[in-house]
DNA sequence: CAGTATCCGGTCTGATACTG
DNA sequence: CAGTATCAGACCGGATACTG
């Protein structure tokens, strides 16, 4: 086990997980992500999906912009005058596995007993997928192979 | 890429992840979580880390063990009386990868150019590590290649 | 140490309305 | 649709003090 510590290892200004912690560690913002990685774009969805107040997801969706993670941009429907639109950056798509993590993570741990509704399977084998750590060439490290370690 | 949805496939009630958001998704419960991760356990430990107002960390440890992330239990060094430490639990444990992920997402998309402090490698080749997908093999999945599904 | 008690000011929430 | 405007109330954050 971890032995006891008077204080992280690591300041909290230099921390990337304090850092990210920061940007999206508010309920609203990691649900409009929820949204996003399932696919809803524009504000009137995520507004009527999450109930949302508008005021408040029109900051969070600036904030998100302004972080790059969801960039804005003009869709445009026949007809119809262009909208526009949210979609992920890559730094939000990079997200997908974290947040995929901690699903399962809540199906695991904060679930009521009821079957989880989110498979991920491999769109052509079929077979079931789950999030871990790999390495450079692809292969899976477990967690007790993993190290964690500051730099120089 | 995903096409766009007018809403998630999975109704926010029954979502795990929606879930995992409503429980961890506040900025302090994750700093304290990410404490608890690099070994600190006690009240005051906890408060001169984060410069949490006290009340507010009271409440969020009692959260965090009424949600069974944390367990509360004594620890005695001789001569002083017993008092509280705040340890992780299995499910608190299990969150280790998801924080671990969201650190070098934070290294890789939120960081300010500054050497990344954290590094993940495995423990024996000394190979850097990151978070994916894997199938039941080990072997990674690409996120194209992800199908995300709702079980029956 | 490990909390609880207070107090105050600010931000977020939530509801509703208005506009291009 | 995609926002901004407004407003009341809840909750949170921050500081300080007090107790076993």
């Amino acid at each position: 086990m971890i032995p006891r510590a008077q204080k992280s290892p690591i300041p909290l200004d230099d921390c990337h997980l304090a850092k990210a912690i920061e940007i999206l560690g508010d309920r609203w913002t990691l649900l409009i992500l929820r949204g996003a990685l399932f696919g809803v774009r524009r504000f009137d969805d995520f507004q009527k999906e999450l109930n949302i107040p508008r005021t408040v997801l029109s900051g969070r969706l600036k904030k998100l912009v302004d972080h790059g993670i969801l960039t804005k941009q003009a869709y445009k429907e026949d007809g119809k005058r262009a909208r526009p639109e949210y979609l992920l950056s890559d730094a939000g798509e990079a997200l997908r596995p974290v947040l995929m993590g901690l699903n399962q993570w809540g199906g695991a741990w904060a679930s009521d007993g009821t079957a989880p509704p989110i498979s991920l399977t491999h769109s052509k084998t079929r077979q079931k997928v789950r999030p871990a750590f790999v390495d450079e060439d692809g292969r899976e490290t477990k967690l007790s192979e993993l190290r964690i370690s500051l730099r120089r």
